[in-house]
DNA sequence: CTCGATCCCTGGACGC
DNA sequence: TGCGTCCAGGGATCGA
């Protein structure tokens, strides 16, 4: 599942491979997953991929303007999300489809770049000006490029749950539910903890771990749990360093204790019950305690 | 503002 | 071997 070192993983891959590339022609299979194909048909062709980016989750392909336009500097850029399953590798001509194969943009170096994605849970699009501008604009700090104090700030000034925030695109654009389970772990704390209610030094340590977790990930270039590929369709290896991910019934690495898995904002959240406490509810427990004890 | 529920989609796991 | 069923999960959307 692509998360920020994932896609980070593709979008320097890509660079290497096609900037500067030059798009001939387009081809789509399913495209319900892209937001108007009609319009890629047409503003695609031409075009020239003058580098990639990663942006949160998305991979932009900056683009040249269209012939028409050249003079005009209004940007132009194609978004892809490789949802859960998606892959944008480029192939030779002669290298077999593979199944899911959606979108095929041959490059002017005979090559075909393919976008594979059996689930269809990404996104592609294109978008210009105004559009990709305001797009650009929903998505929260990334935290690679966020100050730790406003990285806080931001955290603490909201009361959702610390999960529901890091998985949240609109507050921190790349974080899913893999790199929130392993931060929430290494900062000990637990996932349905509230936003507002953490200590300045619980969101600052958060943020380092958070980081620290992102850069190493990205030098293993990402975690394959089950289908993600880089650009080159070769698995990554940070899967291997997984803390509490996915270790449902586990030993906890730090204390031994059994890792929990429970739901919280609608995703697996993966914890150890010793290492991240159950957020306390203020003062009333005794109170609550006593009462219950009355009716029993 | 925040929540849960629901939908999208396919392949893999599991039970028989 | 081959069914059927359940589930994962990022994000959009809707109603509470």
């Amino acid at each position: 599942m692509p998360e920020l070192p994932e896609v980070e993983t593709v979008a320097r891959d890509l660079q290497k491979e096609i900037a500067g590339q030059n798009i001939v022609s387009l081809t789509l299979g399913k495209s319900d997953f892209i937001d108007n194909p009609g319009l890629l048909e047409r503003e695609l062709p031409g075009r020239t991929i003058l580098r990639v980016e990663r942006y949160g989750k998305f991979m932009l392909l900056r683009l040249s303007p269209p012939a028409s336009e050249a003079s005009i500097q209004t940007q132009s850029a194609l978004l892809v999300h490789l949802g859960m399953t998606g892959a944008l590798i480029p192939r030779a001509v002669s290298d077999p489809r593979a199944k899911h194969t959606h979108v095929v943009i041959l490059l002017g170096d005979g090559r075909e770049l393919r976008y594979v994605d059996p689930r269809r849970f990404g996104r592609m699009a294109y978008l210009s000006g105004d559009s990709l501008s305001k797009e650009l604009r929903r998505f929260g700090l990334d935290p690679l490029e966020t100050s730790k104090n406003e990285f806080v700030k931001q955290i603490r000034s909201r009361k959702a749950r610390i999960k529901a925030l890091l998985l949240d695109q609109t507050v921190l654009r790349g974080v899913g539910n893999i790199y929130a389970d392993e931060s929430l772990w290494k900062a000990r704390i637990h996932p349905a903890q509230l936003g507002a209610r953490l200590k300045e030094r619980q969101v600052g340590k958060l943020f380092s771990e958070l980081q620290r977790i992102l850069h190493n990930a990205i030098r293993l270039r990402g975690s394959s749990i089950s289908d993600f590929l880089d650009a080159e369709g070769l698995p990554g290896e940070y899967q291997q360093h997984h803390r509490v991910y996915g270790r449902e019934g586990k030993p906890c690495f730090r204390c031994k204790t059994v890792v929990r898995r429970i739901i919280v904002a609608g995703r697996s959240s993966y914890f150890c019950p010793n290492c991240q406490p159950v957020p306390r509810r203020r003062k009333h427990s005794a109170r609550i305690k006593s009462k219950k004890a009355k009716a029993a």
